[in-house]
RNA sequence: GCUGGAAUCGUCUAGUGGCAAUGACAAGAGACUGUAAAUCUCUCGGCUUCGGCCUUCGUAGGUUCGAGUCCUACUUCCAGCA
């Protein structure tokens, strides 16, 4: 894999580069869409195109068990509609889909045409390996990124600890089907290497901002022990499928400083039989307000040569001062998961559309997504999402999730001219003013 | 006309002696950041110094310490019979 970086900000961190891949290639800035089963949600393949997503991130954890019959088939970019409607896997899947409210929720997604494997994603693909789900069906604290400290543990006090970590991995109850399982640097590697993503992410583990200094510096050495066992186990299988797939480091530490730059020296010049890192993962539960520094104290220590991805964060604001900071790709199910509940993103800020049950108004004064363009406005659309009709709403759910995603890949497009045309201050400035100044943000 | 049955918060609905009164939907407010999330939380008669107070289950009476619940009459609706 190859990163060409084309300008660097003022500030040494932020850069404008091309991230090349036997995919296809990554103009960075970049956001991913988030697809956690090999599909996005509601969005077909074609539809990401044409809104301008450049890559696809999906999750080894939830793939794991299709893992070998997607290598089979030549990996996640290569599989066809015939995968997904032949393979065993789609029962299995299917349930999964189903569990809330039976076949009704499979119909909606078929109505829609949107099942996994009417289309393949052609493009650029990474994986994550797991590690997410440690703190997710784990401490259970939600990775809540907050203004308020005081709110940084918020809904999940009564969830049951699905998962525990040991040296060797974690162990977890899977949600779906209540089966014991395991997963360890070795078995997220060799899951990532069948699934055939171009970018792997190490198998780390995720701490939350719940989490004393003293268990950051724990958890980081033994995120760093699996970062060893990740590269090492990676280089094994990385050409398994016919073309060379690579491997990130994935920094932890909290919000501290020392273990942050410590992190990020040690994976930094990490390296098995002289293989090192492809590139690295900013990763990590973060308060907003420390984002920025957070990220600084990692970039200034990681190569500049090699790309990092910010893991899982994608309001404009945390987007923003990732990029500024060094940040070259984002992924993020927000904008998906907030157009699902109502909240539509527009240039003066958020609105949620329970509020504009009239409105002849279109959802954003000023958008070029395929929603905004075919006329829909924030009434109509919200007579799809309130409408009792499943097709209806699953309707609802495409036009959103292509309105919100387009907003947020817009976004990291207009960051990237902006840096080329050394104008990226007044842009991040002009585009906060006008977001977060609103009234009716919310 | 007779005989049964029914009338509860916008809608449907639970409730057969202690109830401002169940659940669902609708409505309203908030949350959501490497997807256990088409999800979750809160409000949903009025007032409140948050301890309560007031007014409510078709209408009017009655029994009872106490009535949405029991009794009587009336009104309306439904079903069956004329």
């Amino acid at each position: 894999m190859e990163f060409e970086i084309e300008k660097v900000l003022p500030n040494g961190l932020g850069r404008v580069g091309t991230i090349k891949t036997a995919h296809g290639e990554i103009k960075t800035p970049a956001f991913m869409a988030v697809g956690t089963r090999g599909y996005v949600r509601f969005i077909s393949p074609q539809e990401l195109h044409m809104l301008g997503a450049q890559a696809m991130l999906s999750n080894g954890y939830h793939l794991r068990r299709q893992a070998p019959e997607i290598a089979k088939a030549g990996g996640l970019a290569n599989i066809s509609a015939a995968f997904w409607a032949g393979a065993e896997a789609t029962a299995e899947h299917a349930a999964r889909e189903a569990r809330n409210d039976g076949p009704e929720r499979r119909v909606a997604q078929e109505a829609a045409g949107y099942l996994p494997g009417s289309e393949s994603w052609q493009g650029p693909t990474l994986t994550d390996s797991g590690g997410f789900q440690v703190m997710s069906l784990g401490s259970g604290l939600g990775k809540v990124v907050s203004m308020e400290k005081e709110r940084h543990v918020t809904n999940t006090a009564h969830k049951e600890r699905l998962a525990h970590v040991s040296e060797d991995g974690v162990s977890f109850i899977d949600p779906f089907d209540g089966q014991p399982d395991f997963i360890g640097p070795e078995e997220s590697m060799q899951i990532q290497c069948q699934i055939g993503a171009d970018i792997h992410m190490a198998f780390d583990e995720l701490t939350s901002l719940a989490d004393t200094y003293e268990y950051n510096i724990e958890a980081m050495a033994r995120t760093e022990r699996w970062a060893e066992r990740s590269l090492r186990e990676h280089i094994k299988h990385r050409d398994d499928l016919g073309y060379r797939q690579n491997l990130y480091g994935v920094l932890q530490g909290g919000r501290w400083e020392d273990l942050r730059r410590q992190t990020a020296q040690t994976l930094g010049k990490m390296n098995v039989d002289g293989i090192e890192f492809d590139g690295f993962g900013l990763g990590g539960a973060f308060l907003k307000e420390d984002l920025g520094e957070i990220l600084r104290w990692c970039n200034e220590e990681l190569p500049m040569n090699k790309p990092r991805h910010l893991l899982g964060l994608s309001h404009p604001d945390d987007i923003l001062i990732g990029a500024e900071m060094g940040a070259d790709t984002f992924d993020c199910v927000a904008p998906m998961r907030e157009a699902r509940h109502g909240k539509i993103y527009t240039r003066e800020g958020n609105i949620n559309l329970r509020k504009y049950s009239d409105a002849g108004e279109p959802l954003d004064h000023d958008c070029d997504c395929a929603t905004c363009k075919a006329g829909w406005t924030r009434g109509s659309l919200r007579a799809l999402w309130r409408s009792g009709d499943i097709e209806k709403k699953a309707k609802y759910y495409n036009l959103a999730s292509i309105h919100n995603l387009r907003f947020i890949v817009r976004l990291t497009e207009e960051i990237r001219v902006a840096m080329l045309e050394g104008c990226f201050d007044a842009y991040k400035h002009d585009f906060l003013t006008k977001y977060y100044t609103n009234a009716d943000l919310c």
